[in-house]
DNA sequence: CGACTTATTGTTATTTCGACACAATGTAAT
DNA sequence: ATTACATTGTGTCGAAATAACAATAAGTCG
């Protein structure tokens, strides 16, 4: 038995779906295989799992190595391990999702050949391996975790205006939201700090700057408060 | 390296929280260890995943080997990977819940030597392996999805009452629910058939017999219907 | 200064939720 | 037959959350 086979024999890895927002769309990372199998297929960034790592560490470094990122938003989803799902052998994969500032990525990682790019999530082609399950997975998920728990900030930059906030709940949940009900609504939970400063060089009427007040909602989870959207 | 040593290289298990209702409290069925490590401990029902064996599949396969049962319902929760999870090597393990009826279960599974045994959710002590971190993420899915889906009937037998279906809630849930509102609930949900018969051998006025309604469920999510308790 | 663009704000009708108590229907015992 | 007992089954009302809806304010640009 060769080293490949023998090491495939019996695999796991981890795949992220890495979800960013541009202002105006929900984007994922995607990278272009350089190597057989699906060779010049896009693809979710993952890798083999080390012997002596945990999956959440696996999963952490693989985001890293991609995106020079660490300490992010990152979640499990779920375990995909249909016999067939890898041609070279039996490798069930562990599927995480990360929630990153398109802004804090660097567009040019050092650690990985191949070429990255980010993904509209309506111009996403077919995707090497069980992929595009993967990523419909994630998706649900996110969509679903985005009304439980404040994550939706994890996508902006530290202040941004209601009107931003609102296009990315919008873009996420696929739907229309009316402006001064989303509004009263997460001004009500009191998670926003005004900090009395405003957009600056736009040829409109600027908005107001906010930021998400996490030592707060700390606080307020403790008390008993649920964050619901 | 022996045999032993290079299974256990890497491999992958799946447990499953098998959920069931004896009529006042939700129990979980555990096995106890005939053999090392954690000899003597009780420890959910898992096994390996056989090389040529969808995920799911093994799933299902150790609780037909523990219950006799197909077919009942069976969610996936998560992968656990933690590095020093198993004290003989590395493996990660798939986490499954599944919801069956106690009076199906046969007490004497050929299968497995070990003795099983329904434990209520109060009365679980320490487990094998990092089972007792499973029991708990498997059991705060289940109470999430108990709200969201109808899956609570699959532990309750095919006839039943409104208060046998409140008090499942109230197990699950850990909670009290108002008795007026909560079959004012239910009723409005339409997912419930008269059947038009009564309790039997009780020493007071018998309840009405209910059943869900399973092909009216499926026509009314695709009418946009959510269930929602 | 006028045109333009986006930000900001409040009211009302509708629906949902939560609290709450008593009469009806059967069995069991005398 | 009557009574005690246990559990089922039912309605209202106030509070709170939700959904629908449009006009004014604050900037920039030419």
């Amino acid at each position: 038995m060769s080293e490949v086979e023998s090491f495939f024999k019996s695999a796991f890895s981890v795949d992220n779906v890495i979800f960013g927002f541009d202002g105006s769309d929900l984007k994922v990372l995607l990278i272009q295989r350089g190597a057989a199998p699906f060779k010049g297929k896009w693809a979710l960034p993952g890798d083999l799992v080390y012997p002596n790592e945990d999956l959440d560490t696996a999963a952490e470094r693989v985001l890293e190595q991609l995106t020079g990122l660490r300490g992010v938003y990152l979640e499990q989803v779920k375990a995909f391990g249909a016999v067939n799902r890898h041609p070279l052998g039996r490798v069930i994969t562990i599927a995480y999702y990360s929630l990153i500032k398109i802004s804090d990525y660097s567009v040019t990682p050092a650690s990985f050949a191949q070429s990255a790019k980010w993904h509209s999530l309506g111009e996403v082609g077919e995707l090497a391996f069980d992929h595009n399950e993967i990523l419909d997975n994630c998706l649900k998920e996110l969509k679903h975790k985005v009304r439980m728990a404040p994550i939706g900030f994890e996508l902006l930059p530290p202040k941004f205006t209601l009107t931003e906030l609102q296009q990315l709940y919008e873009s996420i949940l696929e739907t229309e939201l009316d402006k001064r009900n989303f509004r009263k609504k997460i001004l009500s939970m009191n998670l926003l700090q005004d900090l009395d400063e405003v957009q600056e060089g736009v040829a409109h009427r600027p908005a107001k700057l906010y930021r998400f007040d996490r030592k707060r909602y700390v606080k307020f989870v403790a008390e008993g408060f649920s964050f619901d959207i």
